[in-house]
DNA sequence: CTGAAACAAGTCCCTTTGTCAAAC
DNA sequence: AGTTTGACTTTGGGACTTGTTTCA
């Protein structure tokens, strides 16, 4: 229980302060709060929201009455505490209707308190329930998860990219030769002897071989820095201003060039992707075409829980750094305690046995230190590590040191016809299981892990490391959308072998099987969506499982079937939709409750639900109860249709028997024509704020019509092509001549009068000017011939101050208030003969008549003073 | 104490056959 | 005169995701 602590104001409240809060209250105790509304049962039998005030401060108002005078709190009292608008409120007791407050009771009653006394000078405690926490679930918008997806995506192509550059230098000659330096004779001699021949008794020297060469590594190269890790997507985001400080650690295993790359295997120091990254060309040195192999950790697309992934992370880093870089120290205790839980690397639990030799020559440095000063920090790390790791080890510290790495080795065994991995840092030789982060590590997330081959080509690999692919891997992973489309696969298959390989096509069969053969979940969410498993739980409504057998196992009594067993259901309608019909005799195998899109069925279950009717129900039926739908055949000519008068031609096949679907749009008006039976085809719908409508796309009709149609159609089409042609022209020409027209007013224009008379110019410019700009584009681009005319005829009045144009410019004004269609001033100017011809011919044209007669007239009667007109100038650019 | 399950709250998707008046 | 076009309107349940609480 929380308690409000509402102190009243000491001296008069004015009526406004008095309302406020009072309405504060109403808002803060009733309306907010909702659902947990308590009802308090008070003294004199009414009901509020508030506890009855007869136990705290009520008695304190008694004993104040006793101490004081005041009959004044009492009335306020009773005023307060029976009358006030909440206590009226709360007397409602239907405590959903709130909005049915009656306000201006409230304000009566607002009114008559504050006309009466102060309020007492004491402390309320109002006590309510305290509200539930109210946590916003903030939902990831459609928006802003593509935008996740694409930094996802573009974070995975440039590690790819990192993979690839890695990988390239890995086959760096310089490298190579620095490795093979470095590497004992003896150690050498084996892997020859173990590459002569492919069986099974030289792959047990090879793993001999790799395994002495591990512990050789581990030895050599020191772990200095942290390598790659996981982030999640808030740490590019807001507080970042979307990069990460360059002082972090990430940036410490930024190798600049290739040189940095040789000089960290000859100074035998870096970070842990180095090492695994140096281990390949120590392997391809030797001969063995090895494959780089990365955990992709691209940004998560997913809505980072943010608290959580900081803390844990913050929590973690501590160890984590100490556990990178004394990892060679982790080795040595490794070494001497861990090795035996993994098959292969038992070997090397016994320091002091047959190997002893060879690891003391270590210390001798026999396997080339590079300087005394990187040896002696060697030695002394291995002693504090040493001591650690045993701490460790008491307090089970080692599992940390033995995290699973982000890059690492494999190996092609062709007497096994397997890909063996290894981890040289941790010396591990075909431990899979091993490569996989626990769920819950932040910092190394399984979700893409790729093979780097020696010839550069990139295989997914994650199948081989991941034990819950289908469980929890695969949702890791950009989604496979509804389309099918798999935008990961498609990237990848860019860098796959264009040709296949025998040991490759073996290698997608076992990572096939490895994937079939998942082990089933342990928890009931993970077999949601799981693709091999399915539970009776976790089915949609249009889903079922059918056969009900086998049952594949149990979880927490819940019979587990394949998920191939799934199938999907639907309405005799959707099946139509897709070609299919319902046999006869088919029961529903689910019934569904049918749901309302549209107003019209709104409308429809709004009506019958007056009349009490139940819901409709919808039956679903399986493909397996459905055939392919046989259509009607088409009788007489006659078309079938359905009660919509169309034909429904969702799919080719389901057009009426010896009938023929002509998909042109329009067609129908000529069937009509010619009174042959047609149905429009509907092929789909199309939807509109809420309102569904048929897609109608051509018509169906008889076989026999088809080609007399056709034809038909094909004249009318060229008909009405014709003509389109013809308009096309008309207006095209129209066009010209309006062009040719300006052209030649505006040459004859400057002709006449700047050239001939520039000194008159001056007098009248400023203001021919500011009529002209607007003028002019209407000349090149107006729409209809009269508005050509305003313009001329405009232009000419403004010029005015030429004794000689005088009488025309007022003619002109006459005749265009009167009647603009008849002023064409612009028939003054000299019109090239063809191109009237052209007007003449084309009759069609009211205006081009009219204008012809007009030009002969005018023309001929005002020659002399048209000339003359200085309005027609068409100043040539602003 | 931890992890799974249940629950809550948010977003997105699915839907599957009109009518009327004005303009052409 | 017949045809075409455009405005009108705008649910809600399930799936899915994420976050919190509860419980074994």
């Amino acid at each position: 229980m929380t308690g409000v602590l509402i102190t009243p104001v000491e001296t008069f409240i004015d009526k406004g302060k008095t309302k406020d809060n009072f309405l504060s209250l109403v808002d803060n105790t009733s309306i907010n709060k909702g659902k947990s509304k308590e009802i308090f049962q008070h003294s004199d039998g009414s009901k509020s929201i508030f506890e009855p005030i007869d136990s705290f401060w009520l008695r304190k108002r008694k004993s104040a009455i006793k101490h004081n005078e005041s009959s004044d709190i009492e009335s306020l009292e009773n005023q307060e505490f029976q009358d006030n608008p909440v206590h009226y409120i709360n007397e409602d007791n239907d405590s959903d209707d709130w909005e049915e407050i009656d306000l201006s009771t409230c304000q009566d009653q607002l009114d008559d308190l504050s006309e009466s006394k102060p309020l007492p000078n004491k402390t309320i405690q109002i006590t309510f329930e305290k509200p539930k926490i109210q946590y916003k679930a903030r939902g990831i918008t459609k928006i802003e998860r593509a935008i996740r997806q694409n930094v996802h995506k573009a974070h995975l192509l440039a590690l790819l990219a990192h993979g690839m550059i890695r990988n390239k230098w890995c086959n760096d000659e310089m490298t190579q030769a620095i490795a093979l330096s470095l590497i004992e004779y003896d150690l050498q001699a084996l892997f020859d002897k173990a590459l002569v021949k492919v069986d099974v008794k030289h792959a047990n020297i090879l793993i001999i071989a790799l395994q002495d060469l591990c512990k050789w590594w581990k030895n050599y190269f020191v772990i200095t820095k942290p390598g790659i890790r996981n982030r999640a997507y808030h740490e590019f985001g807001e507080n970042n201003e979307g990069k990460i400080a360059e002082d972090d650690e990430s940036f410490s295993d930024c190798l600049t060039s290739i040189n940095v790359f040789r000089r960290s295997i000859s100074v035998g120091e870096g970070s842990r992707d180095t090492s695994a990254q140096l281990f390949v060309a120590v392997l391809r040195s030797l001969g063995i075409p090895a494959r780089l192999v990365c955990s992709l950790q691209a940004v998560s697309f997913k809505l980072a829980r943010k608290n959580e992934a900081y803390t844990t992370r913050k929590k973690d880093n501590d160890l984590d750094y100490k556990g990178s870089t004394s990892s060679s120290m982790n080795d040595e205790a490794q070494r001497t305690l861990g090795l035996g839980k993994y098959k292969l690397g038992a070997k090397g639990k016994n320091r002091s046995s047959s190997k002893s030799k060879r690891e003391q020559s270590d210390d001798d440095d026999d396997y080339s230190s590079p300087s005394k000063q990187s040896r002696v920090d060697r030695l002394r790390k291995s002693c504090s590590v040493l001591k650690n790791s045993l701490k460790k080890d008491n307090s089970n510290g080692l599992q940390n040191s033995n995290a699973p790495p982000i890059f690492w080795c494999e190996v092609y065994f062709a007497a096994y016809k397997k890909w063996f991995c290894i981890d040289p840092v941790r010396a591990l030789v075909n431990s899979p299981q091993a490569m996989e982060p626990a769920s819950n590590d932040m910092d190394n997330v399984m979700a893409y892990i790729v093979a780097f081959e020696q010839d550069g080509y990139i295989k997914d690999v994650t199948r081989r490391y991941a034990s819950q692919w289908g469980a929890r891997t695969r949702k890791l992973r950009v989604p496979v959308t509804k389309d099918g489309y798999d935008w990961w696969h498609e990237t990848l298959s860019y860098f796959a072998r264009p040709y296949e390989r025998k040991q490759d096509n073996e290698e997608d069969a076992h990572l096939h099987k490895l994937e079939v053969s998942e082990r089933m979940p342990t928890s009931i969410s993970a077999f949601h969506n799981h693709p091999l498993y399915a539970l009776e739980r976790h089915l949609k409504k249009f889903e079922i499982i059918h056969p009900k057998q086998p049952i594949i196992g149990n979880i927490r009594g819940e019979p587990i079937y394949p998920r191939k067993n799934v199938k999907q259901l639907h309405t005799a309608e959707t099946w139509l939709r897709e070609g299919r019909q319902v046999m006869i005799g088919e029961q529903p195998l689910k019934h569904v409750k049918s749901r309302i899109y549209t107003l019209a069925k709104r409308r429809a279950a709004n009506m019958a639900s007056l009349y009490d009717e139940e819901p409709p129900e919808s039956g679903l039926y399986g493909e397996w109860q459905t055939e392919e739908y046989i259509p009607e055949p088409i009788i007489d000519g006659k078309v079938p249709k359905n009660s919509y008068g169309n034909v429904n031609m969702f799919k080719e096949s389901m057009c009426p028997i010896g009938g023929v679907h002509i998909p042109i749009n329009g067609i129908g008006k000529i069937a009509k024509k010619f009174g042959v039976d047609y149905g429009d085809a509907v092929v789909g719908f199309d939807f509109q704020a809420r309102r569904c409508v048929p897609v109608i796309h051509g018509i169906v009709v008889a076989k026999e019509h088809e080609t007399m149609l056709l034809e038909a159609w094909h004249e009318y089409a060229s008909h009405v092509e014709a003509m389109n042609d013809a308009k096309r022209e008309r207006e095209v020409l129209t066009r010209w001549r309006r062009l040719i027209m300006g052209v030649q007013i505006r040459m004859r224009l400057y002709n006449d009068y700047v050239k001939q008379d520039s000194s008159d110019m001056e007098e009248g410019e400023s203001e021919f000017y500011h009529g002209e700009s607007e003028g002019e584009s209407e000349l090149y681009h107006g729409d209809t011939e009269e508005e050509d005319n305003n313009y001329l005829v405009n232009v000419v009045n403004k010029s005015g101050s030429n004794k000689l144009h005088e009488t025309i410019g007022e003619k002109t004004i006459i005749e265009s208030n009167n009647d603009k269609s008849n002023t064409n001033f612009s028939d003054n100017m000299d019109i090239e003969d063809d191109f009237v011809r052209i007007e003449e011919n084309d009759t069609s044209t009211e205006g081009s008549i009219t204008w012809d007669d007009k030009d002969e007239e005018m023309y001929t009667e005002d020659k002399n003073e048209a000339i003359n007109i200085e309005g027609g100038f068409i100043r040539e650019k602003e």
